[in-house]
DNA sequence: CATGAATGAGATTTCATTCAT
DNA sequence: GATGAATGAAATCTCATTCAT
């Protein structure tokens, strides 16, 4: 039997139960008018028995803030770059992980609205684990950048500032779609449509137009 | 005497340093850890006097973003598309507007921090102010590159989106330089060079292209 | 079979073994900051486990303190004041109980710091218990001090206030030698020799005196 | 105006009158049974205002036992052992110190409670200071006992072990007959007597006694 | 007998805000 | 206008004890 397939503990369970609670009661409220009190009573137990669970509120909350970055990473980091030797692979990779990504962030479409809004906002320790996580994730993309230059695929130019910006997009774009709806009438594949051709034209090397 | 060269009065400059101090002290602590006492030691002056300038912390807090938001607004807003005619105006505009983005950012670096921080996360009813301004921005940024379009200077594409994709761009690498300080080694010419590159080339008609 | 040879039980020998470990982590901790859990973590047994011992733990430090007075009243009881007819043999049988007392407090350090230091601040029910230990001894000694002088063996005066004085001395000395340590160049036999001296000299009569 | 005569301040007044209640509620219900909201309703000052003169409960706990030691140790520390070179006039200055320190504890007679039942079984930081005052009141009194001695008014003897046993003998003394009224016939004076006659007694060198 | 997860009462403490001076 | 002592609401968290397994 797998880790993956065991069946999950009624310990697991019940954390679970109070995690989902803790995102629901987060985003309805904001993390600072959030109450533990309010998180126990969605699940039903009493309040001694969130502390059997978390070190407190702030840690509960710091957890949720860790989980959510792993997924996002892990989404992120799923790609191939060793098979791609041309803008044409390049551009379908690209749209691959943007609708994963997409579809996970949907998914969890709570708890993105609450890393948006909160994660730096809570405490200075959380913070480091947001920029930690950015500065991974702002690496792995020069890195990309730079492989994909040497390729040919792309023109020369400050990759950092490049993945910055492509972050940047990304970010913004999920936050109007997905936390604050006002793109609704944008379906994702419209939308990581229009952020792969940024991305492709913003890199186009003369070379490459010219050919 | 006009309003600019009024004297400022001792409540003009009294309300002043407690916005200052607030800053200081909103940027080293977070709004929710910045304590009343902290900011009104920093002025010297009594606990009860804060209050005869502010309805309260929390209202300052307001105050503060509304500010900072007016001055972003305002600097934005001050290009004059009514003379551009062509890709390369366009550009230099660009590049005008941006640098004086750039300038006004890093003369209110905490302002800045404190607003990508925590201007979501201390009271629904910032949130909403927050959220009025990006409506505006962004519907201004989406009439603009309709107009652009209509002059055949870019694209057809979703404006809103691009509009979108655009701010996303501009505020990350405004967190990654001013605020994070991980971009530390590019001057802000250079930042806006690519920041315009990107806008310019993801923009770009094929009609303009093939011309 | 006696009750002294009859081999302990596994119920015996885990109590006494729940009772070793809580007299450790009241000494260590004190009881208010000593934690049920650390006693049972202790001797490996579930937390619920406790309570199928005791009642809880304020009657587990009555029973600790209890045991101690019992073997403390006993110790000193142990005396056999009929023999005494000569202020030498008064001397070796004080001689003889001191030592006693003092191997038996020797070998419950622990427990005898516990008592000083908190028998009376932990629920006033155990004020009563101690209390009542106190008048005990105070009125037995009272007695012997009394008889003593009827015997021609000591002066007259107020026999409650020298047993006082005399609890008190021992009592001090036992503190200082077994609890703190701050007599610890001092063999417990110069230490009687002292208390001895003093209660002896303290108790001579004029008679006596010029006899 | 000396510092002593200066009028009591507002803040004086308000900061004696908490310490007051506290001892009278710490004195009834004992250090941990008593709620700081019993202490502020006697006073009738709100919860928070407690705060503004004390750190907390503990600290306000620490203080008084601080007071208390160091009105003992002053009281204590009054005589005047350069005029003493006679047994006649160590006896005299016993007796003026120990009615004055007898006065003292009789006006404190609830601080005084709380000192013997509580003082060790708060906070470790606390034992560390009452421990302290031993040691101190112990040197003084061995000091003592050590210039006695070489002015050929008390006996040889382990002079540390006296001065125990002398703080011993006060102690209980004091105890029942202030804390626990078990002596409640006997005069100050009459008490007072029998503690100096025992240690005069037990002092007494061979050569005075021949003489 | 043994387990250990769950309970839940309630005290301490903070700090923005007020208001009498 | 300025002061700063006083207010007081309310949330977190602990841990002895219980009881279903």
């Amino acid at each position: 039997m797998s880790a993956q397939q065991r069946r999950k503990t009624r310990r697991d369970r019940r954390e679970e139960a109070l995690k989902n609670a803790a995102i629901e009661v987060f985003y309805e409220h904001g993390y600072h008018a959030a109450k533990v009190s309010q998180i126990v009573k969605r699940v039903g137990v009493a309040q001694g028995t969130f502390y059997l669970y978390f070190e407190g509120k702030q840690q509960l909350f710091g957890e949720l803030v860790s989980d959510f970055l792993e997924l996002v990473v892990t989404t992120v980091a799923s790609w191939e770059p060793a098979e791609i030797d041309s803008r044409d692979i390049l551009e379908s990779e690209l749209r691959r992980v943007g609708l994963l990504l997409t579809r996970v962030l949907l998914d969890n479409q709570q708890m993105t609205a609450i890393f948006f809004r909160e994660s730096l906002a809570v405490a200075p320790e959380f913070n480091e684990l947001v920029r930690h996580t950015y500065d991974t994730l702002l690496a792995m993309l020069t890195d990309f950048n730079a492989i994909l230059h040497r390729r040919g695929l792309i023109a020369e130019m400050n990759f950092r500032i490049l993945a910055t910006m492509t972050v940047g997009m990304v970010e913004r774009v999920i936050m109007e779609r997905i936390v604050y709806d006002t793109l609704g009438e944008a379906e994702p594949e419209e939308i990581v449509d229009h952020l792969i051709f940024q991305y492709m034209a913003g890199t186009l090397s003369l070379d490459e137009e010219s050919s």
